[in-house]
Order: C-alpha cells, then sequence, then structure tokens
DNA sequence: CCGAACGTCTCC
DNA sequence: GGAGACGTTCGG
C-alpha cells in the first residue's frame, strides 16, 4: 500500500472501521460520512469538537478500567487511546492530510526542528501558523477544545481562500491558494508555491507529489507520508538559508536543527546537544497529551513529554537515523514538483 | 527565571 | 526493556 493516498483522505473513516475488524467507537455523522473526508475537512471545528469528545471518551473509560479489579494491560490502553483519536490512520497513528491535522499540530513550533534558526524568512514555519494566536504557556494541552478555528490548518479550497482575512493560521491556507499567490511569495512562506493543486485537492504545507521512483522497499506508505513531509522541510530550509545541503536526507536528522552542519551526530561533542523534535510526525503533530501515560502521569518529577507526543526520530539514537540508506537525491522539477531519485 | 522536554542513569 | 528520577538544555 505504498502509495500517497492517505496524504489526501481517501478513505472514509466508516470503511476503515468495517475494513480492518477493530471497533472504535467513530459514528458516522449525517453530512459527514461522505466518501472523501475533504468533507469533514471543510468542517474541522466540528471533527475536532466530535473528537475531542470521544478522547475524553477515552480518559473515562481508563479510569474506569483502572478502578476495576481487573488492570487495564498498557498494551490495551495504548490501543484503546490512541487508535480511535485517529480513526483513518491504521496504521502508526498516522493521520491522514488534512483531516485530522487540526487536532495534531505541535505545541511549540519554536521547539521544533522544522525550521530551525532561520528566522530571516518572512512567512512561517509550517507549524507556527496553528500556534499564531496560542502561547501555549497560557492554553493547558488538555483544554485543546477552547481553540479557536483559526487554530486549525484549514484545508479549504483555493476558492474558499481567496477573499478571506489573512490571520495566522490563514496564512497557510493563503499560501496553498496558488493562483492568488505569486510563487515567489509562497516559496519565502516556506512551503512549495510552485506546487499545483490536486485536481482541486488543497494539499497540506509541506507535502510533495514525489514522483515513482521510489518504490517503497522497505518503507510502508506511511513511512513514505512522513518522509514526504520532512523532504518538504528540508526542502524548504535549503531553500531559504542558501546553504550547500541540497536537499540532503541527511539534514533529516532530527539534529538537524535546521542547519546543514555536520557536527550535529557524529559522536563527537556535539552529540551531546539535545535533538529537537521532528515536528513532522505524527506524535510530534500530535496537539494534545493524553493524560495517561506515564509521562502524563509523572509529569512533575518525569520531565517527558507525553509518549504518544514523543517524537519519533527522537526515539531513535543518535546518528541511527535517515541518514543511513538516504542515498537519494531530491530534484526540483518543472512546475514545483520534487522527483525523489533514488 | 521558569516551564518543557531531552539525555542519562538506576531500578525492577 | 520500561518506568521513574534527575540533571541539563533550550526557548520564552
Amino acid at each position: 500500500m505504498a502509495n500517497m493516498s492517505s496524504s489526501v483522505c481517501m478513505e472514509t473513516p466508516h470503511a476503515h472501521g468495517h475494513a480492518h475488524g477493530h471497533t472504535h467507537n467513530y459514528n458516522p455523522t449525517p453530512g459527514r460520512d461522505f466518501p472523501l473526508q475533504i468533507d469533514s475537512c471543510v468542517n474541522p471545528v466540528l471533527d475536532y469538537s466530535t473528537q475531542m469528545e470521544r478522547y475524553r471518551s477515552f480518559a473515562t473509560f481508563y479510569k474506569n478500567s483502572t478502578a476495576t479489579a481487573a488492570p487495564f494491560p498498557q498494551t490495551a490502553k495504548i490501543t484503546r487511546i490512541a487508535t480511535p483519536l485517529f480513526p483513518s490512520a491504521r496504521l502508526s497513528a498516522m493521520p491522514p492530510w488534512p483531516c485530522d491535522n487540526a487536532m495534531l499540530w505541535g505545541r511549540k513550533p519554536s521547539a521544533v526542528n522544522v525550521n530551525g534558526p532561520h528566522t530571516h524568512r518572512t512567512g512561517m514555519s509550517r507549524a507556527e501558523p496553528v500556534n499564531m494566536h496560542m502561547s501555549g504557556k497560557h492554553i493547558p494541552q488538555d483544554s485543546a477544545l477552547s481553540m479557536g478555528a483559526d487554530n486549525f490548518l484549514s484545508p479549504l479550497a483555493a476558492e474558499q481562500c481567496r477573499g478571506l482575512p489573512v490571520t495566522g493560521a490563514d496564512c497557510m491556507n493563503r499560501l496553498k491558494c496558488s493562483p492568488s499567490v505569486p510563487p515567489g511569495e509562497a516559496d519565502r512562506g516556506g512551503t512549495f508555491g510552485g506546487m499545483p493543486p490536486l485536481g482541486g485537492l488543497s494539499l497540506p504545507p509541506g507535502v510533495i507529489v514525489m514522483t515513482t521512483l521510489h518504490s517503497g522497499a522497505g518503507s510502508s506508505g506511511v513511512t513514505m507520508s512522513d518522509s514526504a513531509f520532512q523532504i518538504a522541510n528540508v526542502a524548504a530550509d535549503c531553500q531559504h538559508s542558501g546553504s550547500s545541503c541540497s536537499g540532503s536526507p541527511a539534514g533529516l536528522n532530527g539534529n538537524t536543527n535546521g542547519s546543514c552542519s555536520s557536527a550535529s551526530s557524529n559522536g563527537s561533542g556535539a552529540a551531546k546537544r539535545k535533538r529537537k523534535r521532528c515536528g513532522v510526525c505524527a506524535p510530534c503533530r500530535r496537539l494534545i497529551n493524553c493524560g495517561v501515560c506515564s509521562s502524563c502521569r509523572n509529569r512533575k518529577t518525569g520531565h517527558q513529554i507525553c509518549k504518544f507526543r514523543k517524537c519519533e526520530e527522537l526515539k531513535k539514537k543518535p546518528g541511527s537515523t535517515m541518514e543511513v540508506g538516504f542515498s537519494h537525491t531530491l530534484t526540483h522539477m518543472p512546475g514545483g514538483l520534487l522527483k525523489w531519485a533514488v
């Protein structure tokens, strides 16, 4: 299943629930059980509220479960907590764009190494729009329901985008509205302005269309999706930084910190430096803490991020990440496409 | 200064 | 290997 369909939400939550045997509490809402989840994207607030409600039901379930005589197995907890949150992402909790994106974007954009210290960009980093009006310090993660609609990366179509006032989050939408944005401006915004809309489907920022050179061997489609995000960010980074990393996936290491320095993970003295969240993996995009994992429960003493928000890259040992096996080449193609040559 | 979170160590 | 604790780093 190594295709990119997950990026455009071609699957209904309804079908998902039936096709895979496991049950969750997804109740298709009239008007939402649409062949394309684009429908739910048009009404992100409704979606978000629904999912938050479900999330809380899981928390309640957990409490009740632990209160009873039979302990709730950790694996079962994880399955129950993580899976229903992303009904469309049965693999590795990777939410398809853009449907679940609303509640998944990370907390502190500045702590994400997507763009690192490069501040000369006139636009904003991929995660920034979500938190534009959300200090994070003052909005408890578990009260994310208080987020306004502008905290969603509303995947409006180009026509819907046009004419809207451009607030923090809307800025990213505007970037996706290539017809009204000069290519140069879009590029400065941190995404691929030259990227044409895909048959009316607006792609999430950072998602690129890759040509078929990647066989998918050794990587699932989900991984490909994640890679796409990372590739895009690296490319954007190099684009605005003018550095010489030329989209080299070595920069995909969680250590990049927006730079293409080679001293990040070589086991020398610099290896002691803290790595940063990649900002693009599913856990990084998750917005809320689960509240029930050990990290959440031991927030005060543990000093650890929620397990479901722990960056996939940071879980790996430094140096064991993607610099190995990434001898590929990113090639800019006409029309803003990128070719992922192996 | 403070909160968040990564790294590392210890314990089980 | 996971949990927990704590030192440390980082950003606001």
